[in-house]
DNA sequence: TAAAAAATCACTATATTTAGTGATTACTAA
DNA sequence: TTAGTAATCACTAAATATAGTGATTTTTTA
């Protein structure tokens, strides 16, 4: 069995020089390209045949999520790996959903790496310690209170969104031409609904909900 | 003529590991140490003799810049290299008054830490190519007009954070056991300076700059 | 050490938000 | 068609936030 091929994505010529010199330590593993960029990535990878591609997700030059959303479009044949700086739950889900095999923090040790691309050429998923620590925590969070996900109006986003915009209740009335009074309203509902304290809360509800 | 003697901070283990791989190719370097978190830095660079220390800036659980505080204040014997992975002129500034010998965007190559810690040793200083063309930019910039880009104080960005937590302002002042009228004007301070019209402008602000 | 920045506090006045209660009209789905 | 939901409006009262001005003390920096 010849070795796994693999190639290294992030935009850091230090972590692609700190990967390789990791991965040369083990006989079964051959470095067969690496990309500092975003560009023509999805064909460097077929054409030098890779296995396993290893990538870091939090690049200020490169959106890890829009080459992904590529790699799904296209379709590739080879394992993926995340490596990341900030283990943000929001971004771990959505990774997931998008096909990939593997998820690394960066705070994990160098022979984490080793293994995880192991059991992931051999059709295995691989998550490290703080990670899986992480995903848990998120789902003994979720099932209690996350999907029931209050309902929110088609007239009460769209004062939200007003409010998000920092207009005041009596601007949105003006806006919309109705009564300072139902705005007033719909606040009151919304953080009812949403169960919070004040406007602060709206706000980041609608942050964390991608409403805004 | 020894070994040269270096201590690696940064709080990714992975990093660390690559780190310790590229220098391991290089005779002349001895790696004396390293620190994942900001615990006792000071006392383990003194014991164990490091010549050049290699730290991360931008870390999420160890703040930089506290470091190299705490060394000008109790004074080090060794040469300081910093690893940044997001090239900010401000950081760049700020360190450079802080003490440090050298300064490597993360998107350099390996083998531009080796000629790094040879120089710094030797008592020059060391920039690579990216880091440069910033402080070269930021010279031609700076004469011209300038947007300081809101600094925001240490007092105010607590105030910022537990306003965002959707504390009143008699409810912070409770907790910080001030005056109601002192964060009143901290809050105003920071609607002035951030440029938003109300508390919802302070905490998208927060939001979008991962305050928050 | 002197100057600058940061943190502190006060007072007045107005604007805005929040809370509670109750109600009418329009739309929609069983 | 009828029950439920959505959208609308009103009134009162209290709590909070915003605006403007001015000032003192502490800390940091040059």
């Amino acid at each position: 069995m010849g070795k796994i091929k693999i190639h290294l994505i992030d935009d850091h010529q230090i972590v692609i020089d700190g990967l390789l010199a990791v991965l040369k330590l083990e006989d079964d593993f051959e470095v067969v390209g690496f990309s500092l960029n975003g560009e023509n990535i999805h064909e460097r990878l077929t054409k030098n045949n890779a296995d396993v591609v290893i990538m870091d997700i939090n690049m200020p030059n490169i959106d890890g999520i829009d080459v992904l959303k590529d790699f799904q479009k296209k379709g590739i044949p080879c394992k993926i790996i995340i490596l990341s700086s900030y283990d943000d739950i929001k971004i771990i889900k959505e990774v997931l959903n998008l096909g990939v095999n593997g998820y690394l923090s960066k705070k994990c040790a160098g022979e984490n790496i080793a293994t995880a691309i192991r059991k992931v050429h051999n059709g295995k998923q691989y998550f490290c310690d703080s990670i899986k620590d992480r995903m848990l925590n998120d789902f003994s969070n979720t099932n209690s209170s996350e999907e029931p996900k209050a309902h929110i109006t088609k007239r009460e986003l769209e004062i939200l969104q007003l409010v998000v915009r920092e207009f005041t209740t009596k601007e949105i009335s003006e806006q919309l031409t109705i009564s300072i009074n139902t705005i007033d309203t719909h606040r009151k509902n919304l953080m009812r609904k949403l169960e919070v304290k004040n406007t602060i809360g709206l706000v980041k509800y609608a942050f964390k909900n991608d409403l805004a």
